[in-house]
RNA sequence: GUGGGCGUAGCUCAAUUGGUCAGAGCGCCGGACUGUGGAUCCGGAGGUUGGCGGUUCAAUUCCGCUCGUCCACCCCA
């Protein structure tokens, strides 16, 4: 039987064609801000995936069945770590490129909604610079493509691993007990306060860290007074991080993101263990079961474990491609198309083939998007054809036509249809399709 | 991986407490309309009711297992 291993998904053309102008708008906003593309194999030696993301989404890798040791890439970030360490020394830095490439993630659970083992990821990162102009410049591309396919209702959520770090440690937990309760603190918002206590305390930490991060983390207040509060705790990495964040919410109104779009919180953590300074997710408000859209951050130390010299700082961010479809498809903005033929030339004839296949010839020429049905088959069949297919034009050169170089055009959304010379009918083809 | 819903024609779904219950609508194909689609009418093809096993005189209906699918949790894009 014809089947689909689970989490995979087939494109038909009504879903392809909106994917790839979604696709081309997105690109668009890329070379806009000056990136340039990179492509990287979908297989990669175990040693390079292993021991980056953290020991959960370690675990989310396919292996693939190889005495090589290799598996699917599971993000976009590693193997560009991976390509600046090997081709970095010939790259003038900063270096901003963008890709977008398939991962994948051997996720347990069944498919769900916006949740895939196969997916596109659209990446941008800038290489080689630490200034938090590159952080703030990732998200203002990140908000510019949301704005463009039209979600209206998005909001930027941003932290620092630099103040979460700090703030765990400031209220005594153990360093080696960090990401767990960076991750803890990163489920609040979607299983609520209590829970994340429960998870806590049956950690055995100690009462009085748990009821001192609760306190730090619970602030809930406009992005400037929550950096301020923070502030004042004495912890070095506190500090730094909120100074750093200060700096990018500067550089992010300059660049014409308004502070509206953008919450500072202390309550997003991130999953993935790379990340050391900004840490950044979009999200849509009227549709939060969706997870986020986008979603990045400051990785300085990752391409250093490809190289071994020394740091070499780095930024960006995904964008969530079939995340961004499944949420366009929610809200009803999602288009499905036919065909990107304009003109259906049908065959009246054996005789005639080639009147129809030259007139096809002389649209295509124009730019006009034409096919020629390649049977003379019954005519209705033919019209029926176009109908279905929602061309919106078909010409007819039949015996009564040819003589004198006339054709039939029909509109097919009105109906109505004329007979005139085939010249003129380019003509009219051309101003009716450009106009569209 | 854990918990729950569901699995009948290509699609959406019917079929009284197990007993002519294997059907409808839409779609598809053909015809009415041998120079014209989207309307209408007529006709046609398509199912071992997801699979395997059990209970029964009898199973789409009950039980077990399995596969698939959907939802929630976990995790993320």
């Amino acid at each position: 039987m014809a089947r689909l291993y689970r989490g995979m998904r087939d494109f038909l053309p009504e879903e392809m064609i909106p994917r790839e102008e979604i696709t081309a708008k997105i690109k668009e906003v890329f070379r806009r801000w000056g990136y340039v593309p990179i492509e990287t194999p979908a297989i990669e030696l175990l040693e390079t995936l292993l021991g980056k993301y953290g020991d959960e989404a370690d675990k989310l890798i396919y292996e693939i069945k190889h005495k090589d040791g290799l598996g699917l890439r599971y993000d976009l970030t590693v193997p560009l770590a991976r390509v600046i360490a090997m081709y970095g020394q010939n790259l003038p830095m900063p270096f901003r490129r963008y890709q977008i490439q398939p991962v994948w993630r051997a996720e347990r659970s069944q498919k769900q909604k916006g949740r895939f083992r196969e997916f596109i990821q659209c990446d941008v990162d800038i290489i080689g610079t630490s200034s938090p102009i590159a952080d703030a410049e990732i998200l203002a591309i990140s908000a510019e493509i949301l704005s463009n396919l039209g979600f209206e209702r998005y909001k930027i959520l941003l932290n620092h691993r630099q103040i979460l770090r700090g703030l765990v440690n400031y209220a005594g937990f153990d360093e080696k007990n960090e990401l767990f309760v960076l991750r803890s603190i990163d489920k609040w918002d979607k299983i609520g306060k209590e829970a994340v206590r429960e998870e806590l305390a049956e950690k055995s930490f100690k009462k009085e860290s748990i009821d001192r991060i609760f306190e730090l983390i619970e602030i809930d207040e406009t992005n400037w007074n929550l950096l301020v509060e923070l502030s004042k705790i004495d912890n070095q990495r506190v500090k730094n991080g909120v100074k750093n964040l200060r700096k990018i919410l500067e550089y992010l109104s300059a660049v014409g993101v308004g502070q509206d779009v953008v919450q500072v919180t202390p309550r997003m953590a991130r999953g993935l263990d790379y990340y050391t300074g900004a840490i950044f997710e979009t999200v849509l408000s009227n549709l939060p079961s969706m997870g986020s859209l986008t979603g990045g951050g400051r990785y300085d130390d990752l391409i250093g474990m490809f190289s071994g010299k020394g740091k070499i700082p780095a930024c960006g961010t995904t964008i969530g491609l079939d995340r961004i479809i499944s949420a366009l498809q929610e809200l009803d903005k999602f288009p499905k198309a036919h065909t990107f033929t304009k003109v259906l030339v049908a065959q009246f004839s054996k005789a005639l083939s080639n009147e129809a296949l030259n007139f096809a010839h002389k649209l295509r020429s124009v730019g006009i998007p034409t096919e020629v049905f390649p049977e003379p088959k019954k005519l209705s069949k033919q019209f029926s054809y176009a109908n279905k297919w929602n061309i919106p034009y078909v010409v007819l050169i039949g015996e009564d036509e040819v003589e004198e170089e006339l054709c039939t055009l029909k509109d097919m959304s009105s109906g109505q249809q004329r007979v005139i010379h085939q010249d003129r009918a380019i003509k009219i083809l051309l101003e009716s399709i450009n106009k569209k």
